[in-house]
DNA sequence: TTCTTATTTTACCGATCAGCTAATTAGCCA
DNA sequence: TGGCTAATTAGCTGATCGGTAAAATAAGAA
């Protein structure tokens, strides 16, 4: 699978996203991950395998204690993506605007 | 579901990108989007819900034809998410920067 | 009315997904 | 060694996914 493919499905998902804000905010070991989580520590276990999988996230191991961290690059990628689009929701916002302007002109005119 | 895995979840599929593609260029059939593709037309049909139940995929009947259109501002909301992790992008970056900016110091210094 | 074109719906298939429990690995401590 | 803690792996489930073929729907054309 593509990176991309990897990226968006990871993200896909509400409690990988949720895991990926909490990280924003500090490392944290897989405990910690699953604790405001009603799930099982396997099923976090296997949404951060997702997660490191698309890049991500990255764990570093200190004795049993996987720390896991937040790896931006990915995001960025996805920024860049969308980031592409960017004229297009420019377009409709150009668009909405000048129906607006229409309208308010309209109203105007009403009044003369 | 909630919008944004809706949005995430479309955009995992490569062929679904690929018509997001296309249709930057332009409106399109549902017939004209699945020429390009080794895909038999239902598939396609499928993969056009999904995008629309996105919101990144709108479409207009005229006759038989289906005109689709993109619908930019699901990205717009896509850019705003991924937008608020900029900061730690930036900041591997600083990292990445002060870690060459050492090297490059270390260089100078071996020369004199 | 029948034909053709454009597209969706239905029903099926094998693969993957998100969750679980139970068992296993790995490393610390006594 | 044996036990405690942290985390993963293995194996199961029901739901969803991406694909298909075949049938149904919709509307212009003959």
């Amino acid at each position: 699978m593509d990176q991309l493919s990897l990226t968006f499905h990871a993200l896909s998902d509400p409690t990988r996203r949720a895991i990926l804000m909490r990280l924003a905010s500090g490392d944290a070991t897989v405990n910690e991950l699953a604790e405001p989580f009603d799930l099982r520590l396997p099923t976090v276990s296997k949404h951060l395998k997702v997660l490191q999988e698309a890049s991500l996230v990255s764990q570093t191991r200190e004795a049993q204690r996987r720390h896991c961290h937040l790896e931006a690059k990915a995001l960025k990628e996805v920024a860049d993506w969308v980031w592409s689009y960017r004229t297009h929701w420019e377009e409709s916002f150009d668009r909405l605007n000048a129906f607006l302007g229409d309208i308010e002109a309209a109203g105007k005119a009403s009044k003369n």
